[in-house]
DNA sequence: AACAAGACCTGCATGC
DNA sequence: TGCATGCAGGTCTTGT
């Protein structure tokens, strides 16, 4: 489900609910996600201060105070929120952090591809999660040559690229199907292949989908919502993404669908070259 | 080195 | 209705 700005869209509501706010209690529910929980790790947390809500590529990174940052990542089916403490238990609620004035910041995964970890005050620099993560689309914003520059010596095609967070992170399946559209791009294309001005509308369409997206509070087509369950609204706008057979917004011509590296890819075969 | 494909896990929609 | 099948937005590992 979520993608920068998904997790954007949760940053930004959590923030001013959570900065401030005392860990009362932490519950571990599971024993893993898609990495073990370290129950020890996440226990600690008890008793200490909120201080700061951020993000990196697709983790949501809770500062805490002491200059530790609880780190969490939605996988496909995660889902954060904040509630009043009497809220029951939800299924697959996996991990539950108890704060002052009764509220519980819940995280529920149920397929559990999702993460939550510790990241120790040396910084992200210094923790594996971290180390291999690309640039950041959106500050400052992504141009042209810089895209150029990440794709050189290599020959992929440009969907698989977009989503490789080696070189950009944030642009999943949906962000990078939109953006082939906007910029006119055949996602089977490869990189190697791509003019400089094809880079450039490449850039400004991945930096332009995201920004709309936030906007729009997110994409939501099965689980997304934001910290207080509120739903996004971008999924009106998407043109080709899970529209195989529908006339391209464009030129009225049927989307395609294609599987590239085992995901679904969906383009318009007249307008992307 | 770069790339493709499979694995991880559960829920849901579809079709027989 | 009940069951099997296929598919899902993200990483991570393995093999070519």
């Amino acid at each position: 489900m979520p993608e920068l700005p998904e997790i954007e869209v949760l940053r930004r509501s959590l923030e001013p609910r959570l900065v401030g706010r005392r860990i009362e209690r932490v519950e571990v529910r599971a024993k893993a996600l898609r990495e073990r929980l370290d129950r020890r790790a996440l226990g600690a947390l008890a008793g200490r201060r909120i201080e700061a809500l951020e993000r990196r590529s697709k983790y949501l990174l809770v500062g805490i105070e002491g200059g530790e940052r609880l780190a969490i990542h939605l996988g496909m089916s995660g889902r954060l929120t904040l509630v009043p403490g009497p809220e029951p238990r939800e299924p697959h609620e996996h991990l539950a952090f108890h704060l002052d004035r009764g509220e519980r910041l819940r995280l529920r995964d149920p397929r559990r591809f999702g993460a939550a970890f510790i990241v120790a005050r040396a910084g992200l620099e210094a923790d594996p999660h971290f180390v291999h993560l690309g640039i950041e689309p959106l500050s400052p914003a992504l141009d042209g040559h810089t895209l150029a520059e990440l794709a050189r010596g290599r020959r992929a095609p440009a969907k698989a690229f977009l989503m490789d967070g080696r070189r950009v992170v944030g642009v999943g399946n949906i962000y990078a199907t939109e953006a082939l559209f906007r910029a006119g791009i055949d996602p089977r294309r490869s990189v190697a292949r791509l003019t400089g001005e094809r880079f450039a509308r490449l850039a400004a369409a991945v930096v332009e989908v995201l920004e709309e997206a936030i906007v729009a509070g997110g994409t939501t087509l099965n689980d997304f919502t934001d910290g207080s369950g509120q739903q996004g609204e971008f999924q009106i706008d998407l043109a080709v993404y899970g529209r195989a057979g529908q006339p391209c917004p464009r030129c009225g011509r049927a989307v395609r669908r294609i599987v590239q590296s085992g995901r679904s890819s969906f383009f318009c075969p007249r307008c992307q070259r």
